[in-house]
This record gives structure tokens, C-alpha cells and sequence, in this order.
RNA sequence: CGGGGCGUAGCGCAGUCUGGUUAGCGCACCUGCUUUGGGAGCAGGGGGUCGAAGGUUCGAAUCCUUUCGCCCCGACCA
């Protein structure tokens, strides 16, 4: 049991920054409601950073980047977007000690820099469609933070594309959001929901908003990813434009889509257990920590590491390079060391003692099960990828059992309110309300639409207003 | 922005109600010795002037006023 760490079940909320603080993903900024993501946390951001956008590239999408500061007036050209982020942002009045003509805002997202560049940079069909992608950091002053699920600022990925047509777009919407649950479930190990969200739940400018919905450990829902088609919105307030095969003059269609580091936090509140963090092996940093235990410094210096340097070189060859740390905390006794690694959520430690050594193996421990057994060090290359891979597997199954165990299906709102005021979880439904019937619900129960998943194409009587061809909603109470 | 809590050593806290030796304790850190297969023991040591400003007083971490900040719970959001 760590004694650093409280338990799940005792306090969620400290749980999840005890297991933050324990991995040293994370720490306060001298700046409210900011964080400083430490290198173990930035290292982590790395790994998902780099399976997204991999897919970009390979679905012909191409990196570029746009800039932090916003003249205000860009904001105010797209009404529904002003209106939802203007509370938020930090704007910049002063510069070169004087105060400036017109204020910039610190980027909430880059809908309005990018429009702006795009109706300079798209004259005809034939520059169409335009595929960029950008990583960055943006800003939004929310009014109460917390550790990579919501922080003032935070890193992420803006993807805004303009197409020909709407069918386009909307194929493009629907294309990302597919990548996102692609690499959520098989490279996070994160099983989510992907949909369509409910009106009330739109991005500010969009027409059509999708998401990915994931199940945290404490039955709560934190939306993963979004994936928004915009209309024409943002192409008639920057005039973007071009000229068609037949010689009109139309407006482009463009969508946008991001992720952030608030996946890292879905990370740690979908595998991490009360000894610390857990990470899906494929996302790790660090896939194995090889520890060679001796309390014989010449035992130490004359088998166990170089024997333990041998062994990591050989992982490393098949799990790239830097896959396997070899810990030389030699001042920290054996207890010590096995917690430091296992808080870090290490997916296998390597124990290599003068008893292994004797017999030609190593002893794995299994982050996820604490499953222990030898490995012959002639077949340590040939077995570690393989257990790596059954701890994906046995994460991500285990997640979504969790996920199936704790969605509960409903007629009524009397068995609505049961469940959401009771155990809590995913509660499906047939509900044909609008923004006020959502409101309604969200203010007696603290449920809101996650989403209309997509590919449940049944419908039936909706649940709370009685009409019927209600479409299939999930509910659940949300970060 | 409402409700609650809190600012004293790197971290966690006691001391504040009832003002009074040199501001304590645990963890961490440094040195030495003994230890070492699931969070070690002993001994020695370094580090703070009590969030900030003003006031009351012979005397303030403690009382008064102002102010700044942080965390948690809500409303708002990736």
C-alpha cells in the first residue's frame, strides 16, 4: 500500500493528484490555475503526441504553425464563437511599454488566424482541400482548474481543414474523429464512445460537433477528443472563398478537431490503481526498468550490471531505443526502489539478484497484475514484447468491462435519476429533448448528453419528453 | 463568480482561541557507521523568522485592519 498516495475509494479527487505528484508527471505553477508538466509527464505527451500524428501525416494531413497572439476583432467576426470564448480569454493591452491600438488575445483555439490565412491562401478548387495540422499551446481562463483535465493553459492539437464540398467536410469530421478513437483504444488502451453531440453541447461556430467519450475509474465521463464540422460559419465571417469548375464563386467548408493533454489524465484515471500510476505499454516512455538487487557493491559492479546492461541493450533493440532504463539507485534500498518504479507506472520491472544470476534469468513483475515469473535472459527478447503487448490488451480489456458493467439502459426518468443520483455510470437512453430539456436535466441531476453514439441506429420513445423516434443518447455526469 | 479550507523549513503539520525563553515536530536533505530480495536503524548536521503591508503593545506567528495567493466543492469549459 503507498503511503503517499490515498486510496480511490477514500478520496477520488486526491487520489488523482497524489498519483500525479507520486509520478512526478506534474506540478503547480507560480501562476493560477497553470502547471508545470515535469519531464516524465512531457515524456508521456511525447509517446501520444507521436501515434496522432503519425496518423495525420498518413491521411495527408501536413504541420504548420499559426501564432499565439489574435487581434480581438478576429474573435468577434463568427458571433456563436465570441460568445463562447470571449469569457475566457486573457487578453494582451500593453506591449513595447505602451498600450496597443487594438488588445490581442492569447489563442482559446485558431479558428479565426487560420480562417484569416486561409482566404488568402485559397483562390480556386484546385487549392482545395487544405490539410493542416498544428501543435501548440492555447489559453483559456477557467474559472477552476485541475491537473491536465483543466488547466488555463494546456498543449494540444488543432487540425483545420477547408474543403470543396460539404459532403467533404463532413467526411473529414468523421475521418478524425475515427483516427482519435482508433489511437485512443488501441494505442491508450482508452475504450470510448465516439458520437454526435447534442445541440447544447456544440462547439461555439460549429453546425455539427463529434466526440470521444471515455469512462473514468470514479463512473464519470471526460470527453477525449473532439471533431467539429463548421459549416460555412467560419468561411462567410474570414470570406473564404474560391472559384468552382463551373467559374462560381463559393464559400469552403472547414472542420476542425483537437486533442490535448487532458488525455494524460484520462490515462491516469482509467489504469492507475492506489499504489500509482499504470501506463499502457505502448505509450510508455519507459516500457521495463531492469533493477539489479545486491547488497555487495563488487557483486554489483562485477555480474549484475553488466549483465543488466547486456539485457537492456537486447530490448532495446526490439522496443527502440531508450525503452529500457537500467536503475543504478544504489543508495536506495531494494523497498524503495520497487515503489519508485512502481509509482512511475512503469508497465514491467526486471529484477536481477545474485539468485537470478545464478540461474540465467531475471524475475518480471507485471505493473498491471503484480504477476511475477522468470525470463531465461537467451529469450528476454523474444518474451518482453509479448508481455507488453497482454498488458495493452489487459488494460484495455479491463477498462471496457468496467465501461459495460457500469452503463445501465433506461425508460423512464424515475430509473434515470436512480442510476445518475446512485452509483453513477454511462446511462443510455432514447431522448428526443433540445437545449432546455437538457438544461432541465443537467440542473436536477448534474447528467449531461456525452453524446449520440454513433453506429446505434435504433430509436424508440424518448424517456424524458415521451415523444417517439427518439434517437439513442448516453447521459452520464461529466469533468 | 458563490460556498468551504489554508498560507509557519523542500513537503506535511503543531503552535494562534488565552501575546512572553533561542519558533517546534515528522518526512525529505547532508555526513558517518551499521544495514540492504517489498518503503531501515543509530549518531551528528544544514535549512525558516511564521504570505505581504499597516496598526495595537514594553513585547506579535499569535490581537485588529487591509491586501495577495493557493487548494477543494459548485455554476462555466478541451
Amino acid at each position: 500500500m503507498a503511503r503517499n498516495i490515498v486510496s480511490r475509494e477514500k478520496d477520488y479527487s486526491q487520489w488523482y493528484l497524489d498519483v500525479i505528484k507520486a509520478a512526478e508527471l506534474a506540478d503547480y505553477a507560480p501562476v493560477r490555475g497553470c502547471m508545470i508538466i515535469r519531464p516524465d509527464g512531457y515524456a508521456l505527451w511525447e509517446m501520444i503526441q507521436r501515434h496522432f500524428d503519425e496518423a495525420f501525416k498518413d491521411s495527408g494531413h501536413v504541420n504548420a504553425y499559426f501564432p499565439l497572439l489574435i487581434p480581438i476583432s478576429f474573435l468577434e467576426k463568427e458571433a456563436d464563437h465570441v460568445e463562447g470564448f470571449a469569457p475566457e480569454c486573457a487578453v494582451v493591452t500593453h506591449a513595447g511599454g505602451e498600450e496597443l491600438e487594438e488588445p490581442l488575445v492569447v489563442r482559446p483555439t485558431s479558428e479565426t488566424v487560420i480562417g484569416h490565412m486561409y482566404s488568402k491562401w485559397i483562390q480556386s478548387w484546385r487549392d482545395l482541400p487544405v490539410l493542416i495540422n498544428q501543435w501548440c499551446n492555447v489559453m483559456r481562463w477557467e474559472k477552476r482548474s485541475r491537473l491536465f483535465l483543466r488547466t488555463s493553459e494546456f498543449l494540444w492539437q488543432e487540425g483545420h481543414t477547408a474543403h470543396a464540398t460539404r459532403e467533404e467536410a463532413i467526411e473529414e469530421t468523421l475521418k478524425m474523429l475515427d483516427i482519435y478513437r482508433d489511437i485512443m483504444e488501441n494505442m491508450l488502451a482508452l475504450p470510448v464512445l465516439a458520437g454526435e453531440k447534442s445541440e447544447g453541447e456544440r462547439f461555439p461556430g460549429a453546425d455539427n460537433t463529434y466526440t470521444c467519450e471515455a469512462m473514468m475509474t470514479d463512473r464519470k465521463a471526460l470527453q477525449a477528443g473532439t471533431s467539429h464540422f463548421l459549416g460555412q460559419n467560419f468561411a462567410r465571417a474570414f470570406e473564404i472563398t474560391f472559384q468552382s469548375k463551373d467559374g462560381e464563386l463559393e464559400h469552403v467548408w472547414t472542420t476542425s478537431w483537437g486533442v490535448s493533454t487532458r488525455l494524460i489524465g484520462a490515462i491516469v484515471m482509467t489504469h492507475s490503481d492506489d499504489d500509482g500510476l499504470v501506463i499502457p505499454p505502448r505509450v510508455a516512455p519507459v516500457k521495463a526498468v531492469l533493477l539489479p538487487i545486491s547488497p555487495d557493491q563488487a557483486v554489483l559492479d562485477e555480474k549484475l550490471l553488466p549483465r543488466a546492461n547486456e539485457v537492456a541493450e537486447a530490448l532495446n533493440a526490439v522496443l527502440g531505443k531508450r525503452s529500457v532504463k537500467v536503475d543504478t539507485r544504489f543508495h536506495m534500498r531494494p523497498g524503495d526502489r520497487f515503489f519508485a518504479n512502481l509509482q512511475k507506472g512503469i508497465p514491467l520491472r526486471l529484477e536481477l539478484g545474485e539468485k537470478e544470476f545464478e540461474r540465467g534469468v531475471v524475475q518480471a513483475v507485471r505493473r498491471d497484475t503484480g504477476e511475477r515469473f522468470d525470463i531465461p535472459w537467451d529469450k528476454i527478447a523474444t518474451v518482453v514484447p509479448v508481455i507488453l503487448e497482454e498488458i495493452q490488451k489487459n488494460l484495455y480489456d479491463k477498462a471496457l468491462a468496467f465501461r459495460k458493467q457500469n452503463t445501465f439502459m433506461v425508460k423512464d426518468y424515475v430509473e434515470f435519476r436512480k442510476i445518475i443520483e446512485g452509483r453513477g455510470g454511462f446511462v443510455e437512453a432514447f431522448f428526443a429533448g433540445g437545449r432546455e430539456e437538457e438544461k432541465l436535466i443537467k440542473e436536477e441531476t448534474g447528467a449531461t448528453v456525452r453524446c449520440f453514439p454513433l453506429g446505434r441506429e435504433e430509436t424508440g420513445t424518448c424517456f424524458f419528453t415521451g415523444k417517439p423516434n427518439a434517437k439513442l443518447a448516453v447521459f452520464a455526469k461529466a469533468y
